[in-house]
DNA sequence: TTGGTATATCGGGAAAAGTCGATATACATT
DNA sequence: AATGTATATCGACTTTTCCCGATATACCAA
C-alpha cells in the first residue's frame, strides 16, 4: 500500500472520525444483537447513521479506509462489519517515526 | 492545528519526499556554504531543484508543510531554509497511537 | 419466488488540490 | 539608485476529491 494513499485516507474529517469511533465502539454505538464489537466491529448502517452522510458515501469511505489497511471487514449475513486494523495503524506510526 | 490539515499536508508524494529528504539532508543535498543543515535546514532552491517541480509549487508546498507544523523555516539573508519540526512529528505519531 | 433489508457501485455536479507561468517582494551588491 | 538573485504570491487551468441520488447486488424470510 502506497504511503500517500494512507495519508489521503486520513485527510478527511469524517473518515478520521470513523477511526476514532471504531477505537471505542461501545462509547459511540448502540449494542448490536448477534455481533460483538471486539470480534467483528460495527456494521455500516450504524456508522452511516452516526456520520449523517449518505449510505453511498459511507460505504465508499469505508472501502477507502480498508484499502489503506486502516480497517478491515467481516461479512455476516446481510451485514458488513468494520473494525480497526491494529497492524495497519502500527505500521503507519512506524513510518512516521522512522521515515519522516 | 487541525488534524485533517496535517494529513492533507502528507497526502502528496512530493511533500512526503521533502520530509524524507529533510530527515537526512546530507544524503540528499549538496553542501551549503554558510548554512548548516542541522541548524537551519535546506534552502528552498535546493529542494526545488531536487523535486523537479516549479519554484512556485515548491514554495507553496513548503508553506503547507509548515502550516501543519511538520517543518519550520529560518530566513537568512535572501535565503529561506526549512528543516524538520521534530515536535510536530512526534505529536502526529502520538495522535495515531492514542486517538486512532 | 417474491419482497424486504443491507451494502456496493455508478454517474455526475460542486468544491478543493495540483501545478504552472507571471509578477511581486525582499534582500544583497555594485 | 540600479541590477541581480531568492522566495512568495497571484491568476488560471486541469485533475482529484467530496458527496449525492439512483441503481445493482447479496442475502434473508415468507
Amino acid at each position: 500500500m502506497d504511503q500517500v494513499e494512507i495519508f489521503k485516507a486520513l485527510s478527511n474529517k469524517t473518515r478520521l472520525q470513523i477511526l476514532t469511533w471504531l477505537k471505542e465502539p461501545e462509547l459511540h454505538f448502540p449494542e448490536q444483537p448477534n455481533a460483538d464489537f471486539e470480534n467483528v466491529g460495527v456494521c455500516v448502517g450504524q456508522i452511516q447513521i452516526k456520520s449523517g452522510l449518505s449510505q453511498s458515501t459511507i460505504s465508499e469511505y469505508l472501502s477507502i479506509l480498508q484499502r489503506a489497511d486502516l480497517i478491515n471487514s467481516t461479512r455476516v449475513g446481510q451485514w458488513t462489519y468494520y473494525k480497526r486494523n491494529k497492524e495497519g495503524l502500527k505500521k503507519l506510526s512506524n513510518i512516521i517515526n522512522t521515515e519522516l
